[in-house]
DNA sequence: CGAAGTAAGTTCAAAAAATGAACCGAGTCA
DNA sequence: TGACTCGGTTCATTTTTTGAACTTACTTCG
């Protein structure tokens, strides 16, 4: 399967992964709930190489995830800003970090905490659902096509290159 | 940054990247909670070459990801089976797949369903407070450094090639 | 004034990774 | 015997990533 195929396929996973499924994208996204914005900042602290960073951050901007605003005139330069659409990724990173918390961390304890300001504890992310509350278990979920299965304006591809 | 210092890095994600970051990896897990087992199986779904599909599923496996055990002698051939840690993954599947949907989906809806075999209904996942059970605000989360934040252990790398 | 610095890129050669096709090995099936 | 199966390996080609140098339009320092 090329790349380029996966934004069009029936799987939401795999149309999700056409946009940050590559090897910088989410840490690059972990950044931006982090408060950063700037072209600099994410490539002072990702060590990644400049032209990746253009391409990527392009890429959430096209696909809404990321706001590309100009900051200053002059030089017109942007900084780039969570969307709605890329502040509902927040689960998703929220997920990730407490598989790892739970899985990747070393003897001493996750690397870090996460604090929730509303209610004032240390928490980690859990995942119910939306209609019972209850936690989920893959055993108990069944996967059906839905109403957009077929749907040949979702079956789009990204440009060439894109 | 190389990717072989990632798993070394002081922050959950990044680890988790280091295991599941790159372009094939979540798919074959998400084949995985589908019920996939066999090499053959993966890459005729999934379309990916040999070679690439052989070293992920190794990297799984080393990672306590994912079991390789021997259904048959003779020749000895392996499945894969997702391990306890493995299937610690959903979460972030769904959360993945529930933005997707949300976000990703054409004119007619998303291309699958979820339904919840304990209620009986079709589900989104929501992510919540481990400690007082709200939904989870990006701006009401504090992150502080850990008790593992510095733990030399868990700043292995990982050897060279693998 | 000129020189150095800044921010956000672009360009380009080299290295690494992904791709796709062919091949392999131990056994089964017809 | 010859074709087929499954789970790989090998290898040449293509694509992507990397890292370093360069660019552009300013601003600040001396």
């Amino acid at each position: 399967m090329k790349w380029s195929e996966l934004a069009g396929q029936p799987c939401p996973i795999a149309r999700a992964l056409s946009v940050f499924g590559d090897r910088w994208t989410l840490l690059v996204l972990r950044d931006c709930f982090l408060g950063v914005r700037r072209f600099d900042e994410f490539r002072e602290r990702l060590g990644l190489p400049r032209a990746v960073l253009t391409e990527r951050l392009r890429l959430l901007a096209d696909e809404g995830v990321l706001d590309r605003v100009a900051y200053q005139q002059g030089p017109e330069r942007h900084e780039y800003r969570l969307t709605a659409k890329g502040r509902d990724l927040y689960p998703v990173l929220l997920a990730i970090a407490g598989w790892s918390d739970r899985h990747m961390a070393g003897e001493a304890g996750p690397p870090l905490r996460h604090r929730h300001a509303r209610c004032g504890q240390d928490f980690h992310a859990e995942m119910r659902c939306s209609e019972c509350g209850e936690p989920l278990d893959p055993r108990e979920v069944e996967v059906r096509p839905g109403a957009g299965f077929a749907d040949p304006r979702a079956r789009r591809q990204r440009p060439a290159g894109g």
